[in-house]
DNA sequence: TATCAGTTTAGAATGATTCTAAAGTGTTGA
DNA sequence: TCAACACTTTAGAATCATTCTAAACTGATA
């Protein structure tokens, strides 16, 4: 708790209340991809009833401050993910289910990258069914 | 255009004045990455008035149909892609920009596929700038 | 402890996409 | 040829994840 309070502040951002329970969550040794709606629905069943609009503010904070990866699988919802390690995943859409690749996996054959730009990542989605 | 109208019937989909404008478009020969925002645009330029709902319906009836490829790759927008072949992107989320990835690109050091699940497909997304 | 920037929140707004239901059209069998 | 009907188009409403607004609240600081 007082951990979390100096992980927050050594990340510049201020402990409040909700932040220390959303960093506790998020933060607690397992490695976790989730929704805004899914932290939401498990803050409520742990009794922390955080505001949606702050949940959203803090997911965006924890993410510009590079405590969560952003992935973009659907059109239809942002999953964050807080194993901020170079890694890929598994994903199935229909399950809606989200496995790291966490294996030193090679891209080989790329072409060269497009005048006057850099690469930033490489992502590899595995997708499952169909 | 009776060309088209063929193609489109033998897609099992009735060769609608709409459809068939919209498959000219698409189909010209040129690989396209393109929104329903962006085809709607494309098709004013060309005065080819076609109400949002049936650029919407279209873009799923031709995925449906596996005519155009899904990519999401952005939270507010999903991309369809007239290169049906197996392929991957660059893409800059800064300048909206996607470019093909034809090469024989072979991704090396994949874990075991999940219990009673089968690989679908293998999408390697570049992301340039940030 | 007063002050103030930073934060939380309810509720409104946004915007891409989907839905509804009514009008229009391509296909087909007689 | 054309009536009949299933399929399609469309305007406009609805959906819904996410963002915005602005007012109340709170952590940090002196
Ligand atoms: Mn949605
Ligand atoms: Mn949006
Ligand atoms: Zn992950
Ligand atoms: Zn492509």
């Amino acid at each position: 708790m007082n951990d979390i309070k100096q992980f927050l502040r050594s990340n510049s951002l201020r402990p409040t209340k909700q932040r220390i329970v959303i960093a506790g969550y998020l933060f607690d040794g397992t490695d976790k991809h989730i929704t805004a709606e899914s932290l939401s629905t498990e803050l409520t069943k742990r009794k922390h009833i955080i505001s949606l609009a702050t949940i959203y503010n803090t997911l965006h904070d924890f993410y510009e401050n590079g405590l969560l990866k952003k992935l973009i699988l659907s059109s239809d919802r942002v999953y964050f993910d807080t194993n901020t390690d170079d890694h890929h995943h598994f994903y199935s859409e229909k399950d809606q289910f989200l496995i790291d690749i966490n294996k030193n996996i090679k891209v080989n054959g790329l072409p060269k990258t497009p005048k006057n730009k850099k690469i930033n990542k490489i992502e590899v989605i595995v997708h499952l069914d169909k």
